[in-house]
DNA sequence: ATGAAAGCGCTAACAT
DNA sequence: ATGTTAGCGCTTTCAT
């Protein structure tokens, strides 16, 4: 009679041991083991007295002990990304996470927030806590202080940006090209001067961009003009000026290139007000650029492509890969939706 | 001349316990422990020579094994959303992380992806590891399995929906206020047919905002029409013949409110090759709803506040808060910005 | 100031 | 089929 009593006995706080367990079925320990762990070479009745005794005192094994005895792996990684609830990064997140479930590993997860001292904590607390891989947006200008860590023998993977002082895996979209490809549209427009907005060229991502950019006009036998880059923090406050300066004078630029989504999107902002709007083109593809007026044309990068494949370098580690540390470039590739196509007037 | 050799030894594979530390040193290991937790009683020379064998092997603290002696926190909580990829839930996630963040814990994250044998598996792997606490967006329809795992001392805290099957914090959008403030907002605009596009009514959140839109009509002194509503699962397929049939016929709506997120982008989609379009109130707020023509008035929540709040319970459940489970509503608020004050025509 | 021994919860390696 | 012992890497307790 299972129902009989209307609630099972009240576990008591705190949580029972495999001990507590044993004692309650009137068994040793390690039959106790056998059962959680559904080892053969227990009776079908001992096995029932002691399933009996985890219901009732509400047993759990703990997997820290577990791991612990056992010495291999936590059946955990590491990310470290700059922000959580960045749409970028959090399906690049999401992508890892699938990757990490489908071995079995939880995912520790944590916002570097741009700021080097937090991913180094970040990283090096996981790293204690013995997750068996990092996968990391480096933010900080050195990764050196995981040398120890890498040599330990945690493989480390680096997505969306390389490292510096330290030889690992990593995945890249091709920024070079995106930009390049996202220029040579423009140009094919007809457009002759076209204006780059771009990150602070400190990030890899945004000197690549601009690389890339460069390329495009020089491919197109074009010398840019200083004035028509902008380089920097993605601040309203720093991008209105730069482009008041792009668009005025007597040779305003007739493109942009906006070198990431914040940017992207402060400049449509600034756009709106706007009664001859200059062609565009965004890094970075969005939700609902499709529905803006005239709808946005990106260079898509592929968020979860980026997490996926890093996953797939950690975990090819993790099964014992041991060539040399590989450099993969996902294509961005670009989406004409109107906003590029607007012709030169 | 801590600078004479080139590279320092490279580190040997595998990792270098106390045990090592200790006799690279020549100390016991108990000192190991006292410099690496920077205890007193340790003689600056002794200290010095024990951090060089520590530079040396590349060791670094086992968390795991120390946290299993001390047997207390394990300064980890798990957060169970629907998509890490979801922008609303990214930005719950971050949310949480920066609170766990600053009373030292970690966080490991995953989603259920709306499977509730996925959030099971998640909860109850989460709690294997000893998280101090739990943080979880239901999904499944009973949350009874976690029972044990309460009363063995795991502080469990429900953000987004209820629980079923649990007594447990909670932290709630006010749903059905937020949608009754949205429908009242368009009767005030003299729209007297007002369509409703909605979630799954199996969902919380879909439910409570059914009902905040009924109140509205009633209120209002009108009776709503059985085909005015069309709850769902928020598939383009789904709501396109819903939408058609609303906005068909002798009386069709002159307004929509709109269920959620993915249903007013799918709406705003259908609606932008109409000619006369109605008026439209979504229910979550979503980057450059301000940029849309019109720009999309919307019922914000505050995914951040609904994180940071259930984190903020959760954490005065760990520092020994004992009274009855709490139920917290957060306020959803309009933001008119041009979508839902159109007039009815 | 320093260290030896016991034990956290579990499993591996042997008993019986 | 079942139990006992040792030990994962660390901290706690208690000697020295």
């Amino acid at each position: 009679m299972p129902e009989a009593q209307t609630r099972p006995e009240p576990a008591p706080a705190g949580r029972s041991t495999m001990k507590d367990v044993a004692a309650a079925a009137g068994v040793g320990i390690k039959t106790v083991s056998r059962v959680v762990n559904e080892e053969s070479g227990v009776t079908a009745g001992t096995a029932a007295r002691v399933r009996q005794a985890i219901e009732t005192l509400g047993y759990r094994r703990h997997d820290g002990a577990r791991l612990l005895r056992q010495g291999l792996r936590t059946g955990s990684v590491g990310l470290i990304i700059e922000d959580l609830a960045d749409p970028f990064y959090a399906a690049l997140c999401r992508a890892v996470e699938e990757a990490a479930r489908h071995r079995g590993s939880l995912l520790f997860a944590g916002s570097s927030a741009q700021q080097p001292p937090r991913e180094r904590e970040l990283a090096l607390t996981f790293c204690a806590r013995r997750v068996d891989g990092l996968i990391l947006v480096p933010t900080g200008t050195d990764q050196g202080y995981l040398l120890p860590e890498q040599s330990a023998g945690t493989p480390i993977v680096c997505v969306d940006r390389p490292a510096t002082g330290l030889v690992a895996d990593t995945v890249l979209s091709d920024n070079a090209r995106g930009a390049r490809e996202g220029t040579e549209h423009l140009l094919r427009q007809g457009h002759r001067r076209i204006g780059f907005l771009g990150d602070c060229p400190e990030l890899h991502t945004a000197a690549e961009r601009l690389r890339g950019y460069r390329a495009a006009l020089a491919g197109a036998g074009l010398r840019g003009r200083a004035d028509w880059v902008a380089m920097g923090a993605p601040e309203p406050a720093r991008l209105r000026p730069a482009l008041e300066r792009m668009l005025a004078g007597r040779r305003p630029v007739t493109a942009l290139l906006c070198g990431n989504n914040r940017i992207t999107v402060t400049v449509l902002r600034e756009l709106a007000s706007l009664p001859h709007r200059p062609a565009l083109v965004g890094f970075d593809d969005f939700e609902l650029a499709d529905l803006l007026a005239p709808p946005v044309t990106v260079i898509a990068q592929d968020p979860a492509g980026l997490g996926r494949t890093a996953a797939e370098l950690l975990f090819a580690r993790l099964a014992g890969e041991r060539g040399p540390a590989q450099r993969i470039e996902l294509p961005a590739r670009l989406i004409p939706r109107g906003s590029g196509e607007l012709p030169a007037r």
